[in-house]
DNA sequence: CCTGGCAAAAGTGTATACAATTTTTTGCAT
DNA sequence: ATGCAAAAAATTGTATACACTTTTGCCAGG
């Protein structure tokens, strides 16, 4: 079992979610997808089954799969979890950093800059939630990384669906700032900032009741791929 | 999407996973299975979807779905994991207990106790496992609340692959304690005993490498539901 | 003009069919 | 007997078919 084919839908969709050129709310028509993905409906219900799993669809029996959009609350508890697991998270990473860990670190921040300088959100926006990922993975633990994956792909919906305006423009910067911590072995300090890091982006957000309609049934198929540049929205 | 049917699918597979009726690396034939539950391989699979999701079972391209036998590395990221997640819940919980919550708390202990008293390991170890979710639900985050559960998910299986002998014959007492510190509002200790409860389990597993065979083809659909006693080994 | 309800269309849920792959069996030579 | 090769059987991967549910559109009645 597991065919690749599959795997290429889950991340080609995604992608087209984290990168907000499927809105939360927009159904997602199997026969549709089918088609622009030349396979049979067979392998887009895989891929739904697993994009519900990750958060980033609802599956509402018989009426289809829709965009997630989550709650003030689950929003909140996202962020809740995320900060109580990189707090540990970083305190490890502090303890056991190596020259080459931080020289990997330095890398990834050189690409988000770069992507960021060619305005190029999707990838940077990207660029900027894996960093925490890349960070996970240095503590030496996959288990974390990947429940810490999940959680970002979450929070990208979630930026989009409550970030105010001006929203991360300082998430680079803060990671820059989190590395020389990281550096100076100084763990009081790595995990001090990437708390703040946390709270800045969870205070970004503006939480209203009942923003975006449920089924702007939005060109899903015809867009996708030639899409229009998403909004900043990272961490 | 979604049919309850699948669903109930998955629970069963899981249930018999958890219980140890399937043993780490059986193989779980699509076909065998869906008589046994009087369905097609569609809805078996979409199953197996999901339960390798939750990391239960592992897919190999073109060869089946096998009941999954973690490494010890995976064993010890996550109980580390673990460790490091509810070492906060439990704060949060203390921090916000009400006289409902500890009642709450100790119906479950109750129950706990009378699942051993009736010598039904299933059942104990089930609940002895929830015990932990149930604490993650009333710290008042569902999210951590699912991520814990599936962590623990996978504990059973570890537990059965490395558990030494005796093992977790403590584990009902110490949730006891834990209960009381709760009660107590007594923070620090509630965290002190919880993270030594979780060290306890981890130290009772014995690493040795490759046991296990891989595929030693047990009759699967023919004992699920009748099966032998399973091994005590819990949280 | 709005509303309720019925029929058609579209879409989802599950089973089955068929192609592709892997595993087992068979038969032959060493 | 043992090992290898080809054939047969079993199993998985994907597509398609069909039943059932939801949505849409239309028309009659208010």
């Amino acid at each position: 079992m597991e065919s690749s084919s599959t795997h290429l839908i889950v991340q080609a969709l995604t992608k087209a979610i984290v990168e907000h050129r499927l809105q939360p709310g927009v159904k997602l028509a199997e026969q549709k997808l089918a088609d622009h993905f030349g396979v049979s409906r067979t392998l887009v219900r895989q891929a739904f089954l697993q994009l519900s799993q990750h958060q980033l669809i609802r599956l509402e029996p018989s009426r289809g799969a829709f965009v997630a959009s989550p709650s003030v609350l689950e929003a909140r508890q996202v962020f809740g979890l995320r900060r109580l697991i990189e707090a540990e998270m970083i305190r490890l990473l502090a303890r056991q950093a190596t020259p080459t860990t931080i020289k990997a670190l330095k890398d990834h921040v050189a690409s988000e800059k770069k992507a960021m300088d060619r305005k190029d959100t999707a990838t940077s926006n990207e660029l900027l939630g894996d960093f925490h990922v890349r960070m996970a993975e240095m503590a030496g633990n996959e288990v974390l990384a990947q429940v810490l994956g999940q959680l970002i792909s979450r929070c990208s919906l979630i930026t989009l669906m409550y970030q105010s305006a001006h929203a991360a423009e300082h998430s680079h910067a803060e990671h820059g700032q989190i590395i020389e911590a990281l550096a100076a072995k100084d763990e009081d300090r790595a995990a001090r900032l990437l708390d703040s890091h946390l709270q800045n982006v969870e205070d970004g957000l503006v939480f209203e009741p009942g923003t975006y309609s449920e089924d702007i049934s939005g060109t899903i198929g015809g867009t996708m791929g030639s899409g229009m540049e998403p909004a900043l929205a990272a961490t």
